[in-house]
DNA sequence: AATGAATGAGGATTCATTCAT
DNA sequence: CATGAATGAATCCTCATTCAT
């Protein structure tokens, strides 16, 4: 293969994965169909199925760039620090701008958190595992750091509290249904609850510093 | 209609709703379809349109009712506590407790969070945003409470917290596949990963108390 | 169900073998479809699968009364005769009626003798086989009699020998194309064809009369 | 073209056939796609197209090429015979033989019987015939020789028995769905229902000798 | 000549919903 | 009220064939 029919073949697989994203965004996984993505991507059905073995391989290949995208962003943003703490608060603030930056891309990583893996031993589910995998280590990372420097809770256990922490900010950023007509029916604001949600998750991690206890008093 | 004839719609539409929660416990919404759910409550398919209008309003009902089972089993838990702490852990415990009962029940109420609303106006949908409601408002008193008495940090906001702890605890007792996957690979047991999330969300709300301190140091 | 419906019912699922086995007949196995069938037998789609639980399970349904309608016919004839040589002739006599006055019925007979067979304990797959295991007795039983009294070579093993004439006579009456190529080749008429076929086929099982010598002196 | 081009030419044509015999005989007509044909014959799938028109082209090549081959199989071993039934005999074990010695060429052969011609005005399909036709005739001679000599019966038409007698070998060879289920069911081996087929075969040409006579007394 | 990416019509099957009985 | 047969649009996936390179 020419390296110019190479670079047409890569150019075709990303508008396939571009569509796919926008779709589960717009519609979730169940309004996505093999049919709009061809249609959105701009080729046949049947191009769909040379790029990627079924709708659950393509499904998970979406999911595995939307990680190492999302990976990428939250690494450069806590190679910036230097302490556990603020390594943590950059993650945070990071999820929070790179949800800000990219609503649509979030929509999709949330929406693909339910998916069903299918079959296990398709590369790209290993992708998306790996990358996911990948940014877990990342916020232990952070945990571990801290538990060291003091900044953070000694008696945290670094991975599963990272699993935990990812999953909440999930779903403080993009609500499920139930979560958006309860805010809506109690007035409450996006952008307030998403201030609150943070907080929570920051506090229940962070080492008590006597700043924390003046304040509560 | 005789008062006997009553009673038995009412227990068509017991045995139809049954139906319909096991089978979004067991095959998730997707997997469950109407016809699965007429032969499951053992009435014919159209009579399941007599009582829910469409799929979207017998999800709906689902949902209501298993958030009032829900609600009243935490009522009872905090009703025997006074200061707000004690309200608010009664309701983690009651929650863990719950989910351990009718695992069934909760894989049921997790799954139906994901539950596109069609119809706004559906009675059915009115009802279960009013039950979801109902327990909000009570989570939200104990924090209130915990506010007043001292147990809970001052500078909480009762609903925005209240709803998203409850979906915190929703994610930790049915995590989403991703969770499932990271879990498995980092080999997790899964008791732990509950003792961990819960007690984050805990600690996110809780007031600094002197042995906190102590044991933080 | 009342009686009234159930005959519609039956008149229904009549009318999809129907069009089935004519579909078979002109278009082959591979040429038949579930939606031609569908307008064909004048219903929807998805009424087909009210009826077959998929296509593999129609083809066999429809095999099943073929062979049950070929069954009843060949038993009327055999039980009009005695010995076992004159059944056996019956049998082929009948066989060339039953082409002759059902030329459509004995094309899709022949092509599903190529069906794969993909579930083996679907019910109509039991029945197919079921109805031609019969015949096959049928014609075994033939031999067994034409052995004892005589008419029959005695060193025949009726049941092979059976299932191998009637697959014998149903290649003679439905010829595979390469059969109908080499006959059109050699400008040779298909009723002649006919007449050598089945002269050779019974020609292999009879017992050698005195009669038989002098002829071929 | 040099002579060096035109003999990869050939090498790059003989691999596409017997990639396609292969695909036959393991997959039938049905499962063999020209997108396998051309990864198992090591060639792009446009390739296949420059050697020949289109599918069934294919076929009716391959279907040619394995006639000439069993053609001359089976002239080598008559040539050795001299009287017409032996050389009738010599053509009956020799297709034996020669199923034995390259039953997957045999596979094909029998899959390849049902399949229909679509454009008569193809080369290969009149290859096809004419080797088809080789064969026939050859058998056919064999018969005329045999009623010269005395060994086969008088009254026998040598051309429809040729073509009769070659399908029923193969049918007994390589038995349809059909015929395999009946045999299985009624616990037949193979081996046996092969010898009592070729018997009876043989037995419907051949003279009646005295000593078939009194053998059958 | 050779390639192999792209096409898109076509096919089997499912399922929410309706409606005649 | 209740039934359940019937509907048919929608969906995933395959594969013979073409054509730009």
């Amino acid at each position: 293969m020419t390296p110019r029919m190479k670079r047409k073949k890569e150019e075709k697989k990303k508008s396939i994965l571009d569509a796919t994203e926008k779709l589960v965004a717009e519609d979730g996984m169940a309004g996505m169909t093999m049919g709009k993505v061809a249609t959105d991507a701009d080729v046949a059905t049947g191009t769909l199925y040379l790029y990627f073995k079924n709708k659950g391989s393509l499904l998970a290949a979406v999911n595995a760039r939307l990680n190492q995208e999302f990976n990428a962003y939250l690494k450069k943003k806590m190679d910036q620090y230097s302490t556990g703490s603020e390594k943590v608060r950059a993650m945070g603030a990071g999820t929070v701008e790179f949800f800000a930056a990219h609503p649509q891309k979030w929509m999709a990583v949330t929406e693909l958190y339910q998916m069903k893996v299918q079959d296990p031993e398709d590369p790209h589910v290993h992708e998306f595992l790996n990358a996911t995998n990948e940014m877990v280590q990342m916020m232990a990372d952070g945990y571990r750091q801290g538990i060291k420097d003091g900044t953070i809770r000694k008696d945290l256990d670094p991975v599963p509290t990272a699993i935990f922490n990812r999953m909440a900010f999930s779903n403080a950023f993009t609500p499920t249904t139930e979560q958006k007509l309860l805010l809506r029916h109690n007035k409450i604001d996006f952008e307030h609850y998403l201030k609150v949600a943070s907080e929570l998750i920051m506090r229940s991690t962070h080492e008590i510093l006597p700043d924390d206890l003046e304040n509560s008093n």
